[in-house]
RNA sequence: GGGCGAAUGGCGGAACUGGUAGACGCGCACGACUCAAAAUCGUGUUUCGCAAGAAGUGAGAGUUCGAUUCUCUCUUCGCCCA
């Protein structure tokens, strides 16, 4: 008997599929389309276990619904822009364009390896010029229909990578990256217009059924649509302001005002700025940072006007004007309404500064006495101390009543309020899409013609300088557009652009004159299932949302709006951690088990404590290489277990016992395919043939089943039953036809899973253009059903007889069984519960 | 602080719309083969109990003939947002 040598089969395979383009495909209308597509990968140099998940579960899909006869579009790229490269090249003294290169055909190799079936011949990379060149024709079409604009803003700076970081890039005030205390700066940058889409991309949600409810419920928080009341506050005092605009979603606590906090940035400021205690406050707040994190955790301060607002429902009372550093400009018009009895943030504002805290709503339990003391109470309740609105069910009928109120006296209005702010793309740095804008000495922004696209970024220059590269680039800053000299933008796009459409290109990855060509989007798009991690939840896929809105518009050739029908969020691979006597993160690599203990190779008295498992990172040295797994045990014991442990949204705990269970798995199958090629060769009568088909049509199913629902682990344990029975059943006689038949079946539902292996036996059975195997209806009737029978609910005994047997027949049956008959102990029955071929239940 | 989700043997996890809890795998134990070991194969494995039996799906209640599944309260953990 030989063993199994997946390095040759493997080989084989893999070399057989490139060399037939097995994968390739093709625009053709007469075909049924499915896209699948996986999260396309950084360049990182290596792949990982994440990688290997991903790959993995979108392959079973492609080559499952391949197997159905869909014609597959199944492409893989790179998304090769991005500061990794940068950071590396500069480290290493290298060009990030071939530092990328090599890392992309290192990483292609290891995905070959992994036996995928991918289009090759459609790569794409976002770095190279054919790429990047749409997406310049994309940005000056979005610059055309006034969805691309330039402002200048205040932003997270980091003055370590010299860059500007997202909201998101800000992580507890600090550079996501470099750990740098991030700071507040003014620049000129490039924005896309995503919030005029606030409301589409919230009601496109509705119609996305095939993604996950949490992903659905995490854009909507972040697009976070509230809903309030604009409110103009009139304002006295000895400088020329009149009227201050306020957005609020609480208006009906408007008689707990008691300041009006304005942004350290609001245009009242002007009068300020020659102020030097106003300007020492207003440098305090550029320190807190931008966030809404760092304004929530951080100290609430203020600088007090000379100014006094009025309150539009008790024109009496009068409130000091602050400015405040918990007030974004961002938000609303940069001014809020202080109520410090009913928000946290105004309360604490309220105790520094000594101002009144007045209560204006009990909770329901309370009575109208009822005071804030310590805590702001910002809950549902009933409006007290504020005259006419008394008695008024905070918030759902109070809200609407004041506005109702304040809009009547002309006072304020109903406004909708997003959070969704519009998407930041320039980026100071030099690997990244550049930007095809060019200004005059004036500063007035000049779209480069289409025909002089791409604007390519210059290779071979010194990133071994502060600051972006490009700004030291004068030759290729300097360019002629219609005579005029015009000096370049220097900035670069954030690489999330270039993931925002990719999607398209893969569709037409050749077409020259645009980023994709009709024909082919009409024909695949949208994407049918888009596999990635969940961490791409909000920007990325918010950003690709907002990217087909906005090519679509004022488009009569293109109108998609949304790019992926189906969204899978699979889970991490973790792995446990390790750590040697002095408290060092120890890799695996570096133990040995001993006795059922783990020591450290080097040193057999270090004993190795194991801590929790956790997602593979470099940091806790609890990574597993994708490549020496590949090597060791081949690519389909690494695909099975990946697959098996866990269902394929929840987190996965890879580990050494798992991949040698999953290799011995599959030498146990190859042992068995030896068996049955053995048993085809024999002559047998047909016995067993209705049993064994009988069998396979229920395997069939439950394969079946799983694999529509992403239940993919319990396809393996599917696999593992089916093993065990036919290698049981394999020596009892058949007809030579019965077995193939069913054999191959079985063969071909291993396909997509361990597609090496699979095809490897089908092509030993001579089996050719085969297809899914589908199962009989007919086929599954059981000839026997186990009836459970419960005395009081509780389970007493088990009858096998045939289907749709008649209560009281069934009765007759139980009446001879002695061991069901103790319990009724000469009680009378005073109910049964049928249900047929389940359960019987009689109540005594 | 808010939102979403989860909790089942020693471990990862099954259980279709409420109907035999623990499929399948790992681990462990015992056995076979072997001079021995590895590999392989077989048997067993929720807990307590010799057994009959009883208990049992994070805790507590509720609905039901019957709850891992539905409802409420709580605890813990995870993710996201703040």
């Amino acid at each position: 008997m030989n063993r199994y040598n997946f390095k040759l089969v493997e080989a084989k395979w893999q070399n057989y599929w490139e060399k037939n383009k097995s994968f390739k495909v093709q625009t053709d209308s007469s075909k049924k389309k499915f896209y699948c597509l996986e999260m396309f990968p950084y360049p990182s140099g290596k792949i990982h276990m994440g990688h290997v998940r991903n790959y993995t579960i979108g392959d079973v899909l492609a080559r499952y619904k391949s197997l159905k006869g869909y014609n597959v579009l199944h492409p893989m790229g790179w998304d090769s822009f991005g500061m990794p490269a940068e950071n590396a090249a500069k480290q290493n003294n290298l060009d990030p364009k071939k530092w990328t290169e090599t890392n992309i055909s290192n990483m292609k190799t290891q995905l070959k390896k992994l036996g995928l079936s991918i289009d090759w011949d459609r790569e794409i990379s976002t770095c190279n010029k054919d790429y990047y060149k749409h997406q310049q024709a994309f940005f000056l079409e979005l610059f055309e229909k006034k969805l691309v604009y330039r402002k200048e803003k205040y932003v997270n700076w980091d003055p370590v990578d010299e860059t500007v970081l997202a909201n998101e890039q800000v992580i507890d005030g600090k550079g996501w990256r470099s750990g740098a205390i991030v700071e507040r700066k003014k620049l000129n940058q490039w924005f896309f217009n995503i919030s005029k889409f606030s409301q589409e991309l919230l009601d496109g949600l509705e119609k996305l059924n095939a993604w996950p409810n949490k992903v659905k419920t995490m854009q909507k928080n972040w697009i976070g649509k509230s809903f309030g009341c604009e409110i103009d506050f009139k304002i006295e005092g000895e400088l020329p302001v009149e009227n201050i605009k306020c957005f609020t979603t609480r208006p009906d606590t408007l008689f707990g005002f008691s300041f009006l906090a304005l942004s350290a940035d609001h245009e009242v400021s002007k009068f300020f700025k020659d102020d030097k205690n106003f300007l020492s406050f207003k440098e305090e707040c550029s320190k807190t940072g931008t966030t809404e994190e760092a304004i929530a955790v951080g100290e609430k301060i203020g600088f007090k006007t000379n100014l006094v607002a009025v309150n539009p429902l008790n024109p009496k009372q009068k409130v000091p004007v602050y400015f405040a550093n918990f007030v974004l400009m961002d938000y609303g018009f940069g001014a809020v309404f202080g109520c410090p009895a009913h928000d946290q943030r105004d309360f604490d504002f309220a105790k520094k500064y000594d101002l009144e805290i007045k209560t204006v709503v009990r909770p329901m339990d309370k009575d109208e006495n009822f005071k804030v003391i310590n805590e702001a109470y910002p809950g549902p309740g009933v409006l007290i101390n504020s005259e006419f609105l008394n008695g008024l069910k905070a918030p759902e009928n109070s809200i609407l009543e004041t506005i109702k109120i304040l809009e009547k006296k002309k006072l304020g209005k109903k406004q909708i309020n997003f959070r969704l702010k519009d998407w930041g793309v320039s980026r100071q740095r030099y690997w990244g899409c550049p930007i095809p804008i060019a200004y005059d000495e004036n500063g007035i922004a000049y779209p480069i013609p289409k025909s002089m696209l791409p604007v390519e970024l210059p290779e071979n220059i010194d990133l071994n300088v502060k600051g972006n590269p490009l700004d030291k680039q004068n030759d290729w800053r300097k360019v002629i557009i219609d005579g005029k000299q015009l000096i370049r933008e220097t900035d670069t796009l954030d690489t999330f652009v270039c993931s925002s459409w990719y999607y398209l290109r893969f569709c037409s990855p050749k077409e020259a004159e645009y980023g994709f060509k009709k024909d082919d989007i009409d024909y695949w798009m949208p994407v049918d299932q888009y596999i990635g991690g969940v961490e791409h939840a909000i920007l990325h896929l918010l950003y690709s949302r907002f990217f087909m809105r906005a090519l679509s518009e004022k488009n009569n050739n293109f109108n998609i709006l949304e790019p992926f029908n189906g969204l899978f969020t699979q889970g991490m691979v973790c792995h446990e951690t390790y750590k040697d006597p002095d408290n060092n993160w120890i890799s695996p690599e570096e133990i040995e088990n001993i006795d059922g203990k783990k020591y450290l190779k080097q040193d057999r008295s270090k004993l190795i404590s194991i801590g929790p498992s956790e997602s593979m990172s470099k940091s806790k040295k609890n990574t597993i290489d994708p490549e020496n797994i590949i090597a060791n045990y081949g690519a389909d014991s690494a695909r099975l277990f990946i697959l098996s442990d866990s269902p394929p949204e929840k987190d996965v705990q890879w580990s050494e016992e798992g991949i040698v269970s999953s290799f011995k798995f599959i030498q146990k199958l190859w042992k068995l395919n030896e068996k049955i090629i053995n048993e085809i060769n024999k002559n047998h009568n047909k016995d067993k043939d209705e049993e064994i088909t009988k069998y396979t049509n229920k395997y069939l199913k439950k394969v079946y089943d799983n694999l529509e629902s992403f239940s993919y682990n319990k396809i393996i344990a599917n696999l593992y039953e089916m093993y065990s029975f036919i290698n049981k059943q394999i020596e009892k006689t058949y007809t030579k036809h019965t077995l193939i038949e069913n054999y191959q079946k079985i063969l071909i539902t291993m396909t997509p899973i361990l597609p090496h292996f699979a095809n490897e036996c089908l092509s030993m059975i001579k089996a050719k253009n085969f297809k899914w195997p589908e199962y009989n209806t007919s086929m599954l009737k059981e000839e026997t059903v186990n009836i459970v029978i419960q005395i009081n609910g509780k389970k007493r005994g088990l009858i096998q007889t045939k289907p749709n047997i008649a209560e009281e027949k069934l009765f007759e049956i139980i009446k001879n069984d002695e061991k069901i008959m103790k319990y009724f102990n000469q009680k009378k029955i005073k109910k049964k519960i049928y249900i047929k071929d389940k359960l019987l239940n009689i109540i005594i």
